[in-house]
DNA sequence: TTGACATTTGAATAATTATTCAATTATAAT
DNA sequence: ATTATAATTGAATAATTATTCAAATGTCAA
């Protein structure tokens, strides 16, 4: 890493202790990686529509069930959906209600670009 | 890929109309890759709260100016930042108005989980 | 209890991407 | 013109991650 001087101490310092601390931050962008993968979020765009089963997911997506399954478990982890069974099939749905609002904050602003 | 069938035909008709079409997906997973980066995402929220130079942002956050630049190049590139040359140094900018209230939207959704 | 079905799992591969390093461009001062 | 400073660029490396493939688990029906 070179040396480096910053050229505004004034304004690094503002900003220093107007952000948020670094946890919070690698959280959010953990959500955000989370988003930015377009099977992911095509899954969590059609669960706002309809539980649906891994078939149908994969019947939808075109992928394999495999690949599917792997994406709903980081879907998972990241508690935005939930699941249950019933008989041979599992069902997922959205486990968050502000995922919806998020979502739709986000769309308009890829919108309006 | 395995052949799917999928269990309920209607659901998957019903959210297949219901959900945007792959180009937007493609685009807003675009946008949230951009954002699941904590480098990037800090030097968002320390722009939220000033303009700054290069060199500044790498002394923020304790990184090369040539890891900060490129990932600026990028913010750029997904036009979410702006800059402006005066003298030597380059300054940056927030390009954006609604991603304010997409991230503090998005600070809401990780601290009421 | 055997077989079929629905899904998960883990390891391997393929693809993507963040950071580093060295070289280059642009600007200003001497 | 030369030197120093600020930042960008491109290629290489390192690290991360999506998908595939084969095998395993759980459930139900015959």
């Amino acid at each position: 890493m070179n040396e480096i001087t910053p050229h505004h101490i004034e304004n690094v310092k503002k900003v220093q202790q107007a952000i948020p601390d670094y946890n919070t931050i690698t959280d959010l962008s953990d959500f955000f990686k989370i988003l930015g993968d377009s099977t992911r979020l095509q899954i969590l765009m059609a669960l706002e529509h309809a539980e649906l089963c891994v078939s149908d997911i994969a019947y939808l997506l075109n992928m394999t069930v495999s690949a599917v399954s792997h994406q709903l478990k980081s879907l998972k982890t990241a508690k935005l959906v939930k699941l249950r069974r019933d008989g041979k099939s599992i069902y997922y749905a959205l486990d968050d209600d502000h995922i919806n609002k998020l979502l739709s904050v986000s769309l308009e602003h890829i919108e309006e670009k």
